[in-house]
DNA sequence: GTCTATACGAGGATAGAC
DNA sequence: GTCTATCCTCGTATAGAC
């Protein structure tokens, strides 16, 4: 599926470039997915966003859902790879924990649309479109290293499972919020580097302290 | 399904009852536009929930927009209330943020659909059939203990806007991530008393020891 | 590969009978 | 107050020219 490259071009073809389309036609999509989800998304939105024709995301996508998935695949790719990555079993339990927060934060950061992509994903389509991989694995990861905490005592006893959801939602909640907020007291910057540098900052020291024994 | 309010049917007229249809659209409308949001819900598929007539949603509510406005209000008073209600102010800040949370996570305990309904408006409409009120003062009365708390140093130096949106997706984020996490080793009933009670619990434990002075 | 034009079904909203 | 039938816009998806 790939031809007329640049450099290439050097004849008779326009500006026609199948790669630089299909990336254009997936960030505006993303954007679009990240606000509404699959349903209320329109099609002719990201076409609009793109500047390209409607029909190429048909003709590269086959469908909506299909642009979808391929948005789904992609915005989550880095994340999962890094998660998977961080070989913590060898850690202590504390910096486990510190070490997984921030390659999550860090990831999402970078990428601030997509816990709002997790989160209609899960509340609109109730993750059927996750199948068996993706953000469960996440969880699962963390569950893990609160359980040897608790087990070897550095953590007070809590509930690994419960306390992974608090603790993703400490985490992520501030993203999805971000769009909102935007229209508090003289609209602070929720996305500047500043500011998610101070949101990692916080959200690891609560964690971290919520879950110490003490 | 909508009929047989009785009592007041005791003469001529059949199974109608204005309130009683009112209020079984609005229940209807409550569940699709917490799993859908505004754009995403079919008005049709609320009208399939209710057994009533699709038009009956036109007559008593105008259009999708005042349904969904109406469904926004309704599902917010109780917490709305509950919180200002709360006069914290003689508290110490401790106790206070643990009232806070408590009365919080007892509202959206009993009724699991706000997260999710406050979710989707903020990401999709960012807030704007919210007008100045609503969620807004919950997160600045949260705040506000927290700041108190900072300053009389029983809490530690944490920033009281960053921890507060921190705080809020700790207990909330549960609630989002329910009818994902339903898939999870064997299907734990996220939604049953005793989950409740204990994510309950869970959140107010990990909040308290992550914001007390260690 | 990219565009324009269009078919066609879905869904919001209304009219009018009962 | 409630229903059925209908209108008509909007949005997905395809056809076909370039």
């Amino acid at each position: 599926m790939a031809q007329t490259k640049a450099g290439k071009n050097n004849s008779t073809k326009p500006v026609r470039d199948a790669e630089a389309t299909q990336a254009v036609i997936l960030a505006a999509a993303e954007e679009e997915f990240a606000q509404n989800g699959l349903t209320a998304t329109r099609t002719e939105a990201i076409a609009a966003k793109t500047g390209v024709a409607k029909s190429m995301i048909y003709y590269y996508f086959k469908d909506k859902e299909g642009l979808y998935r391929a948005v789904l695949e992609r915005s989550h790719a880095d994340l999962l790879r890094a998660i998977q990555n961080l070989d913590l079993e060898q850690l202590s339990p504390e910096v486990a924990l510190e070490k997984f927060l921030r390659t999550l934060l860090d990831c999402v950061s970078r990428n601030p649309r997509l816990p709002t992509i997790m989160f209609h994903e899960a509340v609109q389509n109730q993750g059927k479109y996750y199948e068996s991989s993706s953000s469960v694995n996440i969880d699962t990861v963390l569950i893990n290293i609160l359980e040897r905490g608790v087990r070897t005592e550095v953590f007070r006893s809590l509930d690994p499972f419960q306390s992974a959801i608090n603790i993703m939602g400490a985490c992520l909640f501030y993203f999805i919020g971000a769009g909102n907020i935007q229209r508090f007291p003289q609209g602070k910057q929720l996305l500047s580097k500043a500011m998610l540098e101070r949101h990692t900052q916080e959200s690891i020291s609560l964690i971290l302290a919520g879950v110490r024994q003490s």
